[in-house]
DNA sequence: AAATTTTCCAACCGCCGCCGC
DNA sequence: GGCGGCGGCGGTTGGAAAATT
């Protein structure tokens, strides 16, 4: 299980994995002299290895007081929380959490925790919801204030000429994400809509092309020249120069202090779902379906479910890949959330498998858990220190 | 059941800071 | 102040175990 033993003699000081007797051999010495000087306690210890490897072998394993077996539920917050104030700490965390070592932690990170976090869409490192949920955000919102693709001819729901079926609309949102990944010039390029029958005059690419700054959206993807291409409108209105991530931010501050309180209170009530978690946070309505948000008739079919599986496609098809270039200029979360909040309906909520947590936590609640724990934990360090 | 792939984690490696000379 | 040794830390590796095909 550990490395090879193929080159295991190197200077007459063997590596690779420990044996029950060399164990024994630093246990015992360890208990009679006491630990240190690890230069030179294999050879007064009669073992053929370094002292480092003497000491790591004791630190992470030997040590009496070590703590074996899974991670509690309250080891795990431990971890996340100290994590999201400082990082890749492991020795430091370690020490928040008695019995275990840094190597298990780290190994446990990099194992379960990062992974998890980022199945919640969170980032791992920055604690906070991965760009590409935010770019998520800000590409629907687009839609949304476009008159051509309006929310319930999206999802075939209006009587609008231009409905957009769910594959059109992610080959839409991939395009309009890999637009912000290119470095060229959007002016002088061709763009193709015929694919999702809207025109080069539309209000969502007049969007895009009215504000190169501060969003850097500065180039657009070509399409088969084999397609008719329009060309781009271009317009030079300049456009704000606010900071979106500083916008987007400064509501998530917001939201999070106003609407924490619920979903601490009852932390297993709902899915594990980032978006949905952060409809939640918009909501506030967690565990009181009696306070559900009345649906709007006009978009009732399009459910949270419905919208999480647009999420996870582009998530897991990496059609979202933000790299924190090209921030688009739409940062209105809050509007995003309001329209998931007025387009769930109450079959949807009642659809949750979810109730109230008692014992025996599965891996999803503990995933919610997490995640809203970390997201108090990310509320009180802006409270606390005014970071973000 | 066998082959292949993925996951997990103990151990290694290299770098860094501290300390004594 | 410069140097070398040492301990500590975080990133990475590689092989066993588990999961999947």
């Amino acid at each position: 299980m550990t490395k090879s033993n193929s080159s295991s003699e190197k200077n007459g000081l063997k590596k690779g994995p420990w044996t029950a007797e060399e164990d024994q051999k630093l246990i015992d010495y360890i208990q009679k002299h006491g630990h240190g000087k690890w230069r030179t306690l294999p050879n007064n210890a009669g073992l053929k290895r370094c002292g480092k490897s003497c000491r790591l072998r004791w630190a992470n394993y030997l040590r009496p007081d070590i703590k074996r077996g899974k991670f509690s539920i309250e080891e795990e917050e431990t971890i996340i929380q100290l994590h999201s104030v400082m990082g890749n700490k492991w020795s430091t965390i370690a020490a928040n959490l008695p019995g275990r070592t840094d190597n298990e932690i780290k190994n446990y990170w990099n194992t379960h925790i990062k992974k998890r976090l980022l199945k919640m869409g969170i980032d791992p490192v920055t604690h906070t919801p991965r760009l590409e949920v935010l770019q998520l955000t800000s590409i629907l919102n687009s839609l949304y204030n476009s008159p051509l693709l309006n929310y319930p001819s999206l999802f075939g729901m209006g009587s609008s000429s231009s409905v957009v079926n769910q594959s059109q609309l992610l080959n839409l949102l991939s395009t309009y994400l890999s637009c912000q990944n290119k470095n060229q010039d959007v002016m002088n390029h061709n763009f193709n809509q015929s694919q999702i029958g809207i025109s080069a005059s539309s209000p969502l690419l007049q969007n895009q092309s009215q504000c190169s700054q501060p969003m850097q959206l500065n180039s657009i993807q070509t399409f088969p020249s084999n397609q008719p291409q329009v060309q781009v409108q271009e317009n030079k209105q300049p456009c704000a120069t606010s900071n979106p991530l500083h916008m987007e931010s400064q509501i998530m501050k917001t939201k999070l202090e106003n609407q924490i309180s619920p979903i601490v209170a009852n932390p297993f009530s709902h899915q594990n779902n980032t978006i949905q978690n952060l409809w939640q946070y918009e909501g506030g309505h967690i565990s009181d379906q009696q306070q559900q948000p009345q649906s709007s008739s006009a978009m009732q079919s399009f459910s949270l479910p419905k919208f999480n599986s647009i999420v996870n496609n582009l998530l897991e098809n990496q059609i979202l890949s933000g790299n924190g270039e090209g921030v688009p200029n739409y940062y209105n979360l809050s509007s995003l959330l309001s329209f998931a909040v007025s387009s769930t309906t109450p079959s949807t909520l009642n659809s949750s498998s979810s109730t109230t947590f008692v014992n025996g936590t599965t891996e999803d609640e503990r995933d919610t858990y997490n995640s809203n724990m970390l997201m108090y934990n990310i509320s009180n360090g802006l409270n606390d220190s005014g970071l973000l």
